[in-house]
DNA sequence: CCCTGTGAATATTTTCACAGCT
DNA sequence: AGCTGTGAAAATATTCACAGGG
């Protein structure tokens, strides 16, 4: 077992769905090869990815699925429930919110916040939307320990703030700036326009 | 000049963000410390991606901003409007179109696709939303050359399929599954299960 | 003198290849 | 025979360090 990659977290999430996908389909041994021909990818970098963590498959056979799902649900925190703030009641923290497939897998939104007088009292599926005021109390009361912030551009920072000084330490952000926090907080970044400009900049090199 | 880095092209589109507040700032020159320091990374790396890109700057000054700026846009793409297509008039789709930052970088929803019939016909900002079987006329008439797909699961492949055979070859999809797509055609997933995954991972680990 | 441009060195990540278990 | 587990090799990516230009 040698040190943990940079990009493995990513990809046992991927192995997870696939194995997932095995279950239902309710196959009991899967081969690195058959997780590999899926993703495209090489064999002995799903053997080395699973070998980091501890997990062993038979020779001659390959992996126990269901113990190997389980091994990754606990490894990835997928075998509890957590409880997620939403930062923001716009429209894309609309579609977060209502979006069905985070609870599936283990994500419930417990509080809302914005800062718009017009939205705050108002109830998305019983959760009334609070002032930014009430993050600390919140984040308390509903054991908050994920943020998800969906606000546009500039409060970011000051909120990141607030909700670290709350206790959070886990932040995804669909704000483009960098935010500044403190080791033992982690971020991770959804930036859509990003996303738009790796595709134009493929569109403007063929020219 | 060396061959171009995988991850080069998404720092490039970081480097063209704090150029342009530099630009804001009426800052002429900026150095390849100065950009290091915003993004905390190796000088030496900036200096060597925009090498790759042949961008020369001042031995002593750094880079003139101005210049600088106006290359990127272009390798971006981001100098000229790009045809948007939005496949998905859903929670998400809809927190898509109606955010106002992709216009100001040159992406601009021209056509909408459902399949449901209680969202045909209805029209946001000017675009009726239209059937499935319209698409290859859509992308036509409108000139569209970026598909972003917004449906949550099953039929992204055969959406996938209509769009490629229509002559689309950049993709941003919001389906989590790996979609097929021949060579040629460049394809970017946002998964938001895989970004809450990642942080409750980190939560797990703790414990 | 300060900063760029870049070969060389280092670090990281992926792939190969094969011994060993079932 | 077939597949795992893993050192070793190869490929990629990052950082160092310094010659050379303004």
């Amino acid at each position: 077992m040698s040190t943990i990659n940079r990009n493995t977290i990513h990809r046992i999430i991927m192995y997870n769905r696939i194995l997932k996908e095995a279950q239902r389909n309710k196959i009991d041994f899967i081969t690195s090869k058959e997780i590999s021909d899926i993703l495209i990818k090489n064999p002995a970098q799903i053997r080395k990815d699973l070998s980091y963590i501890n997990i062993k498959g038979k020779p001659g056979v390959g992996y126990n699925v269901i113990s190997l799902v389980s091994k990754l649900d606990s490894l990835l925190g997928l075998n509890k429930m957590w409880n997620v703030m939403l930062i923001g009641a716009g429209n894309l923290g609309g579609a977060l919110f209502f979006y069905h497939g985070f609870k599936r897998e283990g994500f419930e939104f417990k509080a809302v916040i914005d800062n718009d007088s017009g939205k705050i009292g108002k109830k998305w599926n019983g959760i009334v939307i609070s002032s930014v005021k009430n993050i600390k109390n919140k984040i308390r009361d509903n054991k908050i320990s994920i943020a998800i912030i969906a606000i546009p551009r500039d409060a970011a920072q000051k909120i990141v703030d607030k909700l670290i000084d709350a206790g959070i330490r886990e932040i995804l952000s669909f704000a483009p700036e960098p935010l500044n926090v403190p080791a033992g907080v982690n971020v991770r970044y959804v930036d859509l326009a990003l996303e738009l400009e790796n595709l134009s900049c493929h569109l403007s090199y063929k020219k």
